[in-house]
DNA sequence: ACTAAACTCAACCATGTGGTTGAGGATCCC
DNA sequence: GGGATCCTCAACCACATGGTTGAGTTTAGT
């Protein structure tokens, strides 16, 4: 799950990512639009790879990557529990607030 | 927004923003069941804080962190998108399956 | 006034990360 | 077969990251 996080912490990847949203992409599709030489690209498609967000079948010399999104659910999953904790947290609040002892800030 | 996925990266963040789930905590009380030193989870506390999550308050000479789990929203605003993308895709799929032309594998 | 406590800061070190280049392995095309 | 194409691998480099220790600051307690 750290690698999830990890792999979605820099913005070329989230990109590599978005684009394969959009349907299979070659390694060489993916490093296209980037600054970056062929070989740095190939190491950030196997971070994805690492992460479990991108699954790769080589066909011929072309090594064609597609999203598999499912790691997502587990981040999603643990940003979702905290994001509860948070709307009850400022419900504490709102009754804090509420709350007959005047001591606002 | 690299910043929030980049401090979610790291296991002993995470572990501290659901410490701060459930209420202020400072920084000594943060660091005190981890394996490191005050100054190292002193400086994990400086890049939630750089990352928006964890607010600070100095109250005499202790620091009282909590929690502001704002930036956490545009996170799950990105999942979410992509596990749209997802679902989607998983349509797509099962579409191909069901169509007349048999290429499974 | 002294000492202890709670932190931060700066310097340092080891390791990881992101990039480059150069070489090489398959594969396609002529 | 020969050359261009697509891609990985290994070596290398600069810089970021995560940890340490030691010193310093501010506050609390006696």
């Amino acid at each position: 799950m750290d690698a999830v996080f990890h792999a979605l912490a820099h913005g070329t990847r989230r990109d590599m990512l978005g684009r394969l949203a959009g349907g299979e992409l070659t390694v060489g599709e993916l490093a296209a639009p980037l600054t970056m030489s062929l070989a740095a690209a190939s190491k950030h498609v196997q971070v994805l790879e690492r992460a479990g967000l991108v699954r790769r079948t080589v066909d011929g010399r072309r090594h064609v990557c597609r999203l598999d999104p499912a790691p997502l659910a587990s981040a999603t999953a643990w940003l979702r529990f905290y994001e509860g904790h948070w709307t009850e947290s400022l419900d504490n609040l709102e009754a804090l607030l509420r709350a007959p002892e005047q001591e606002n800030r």
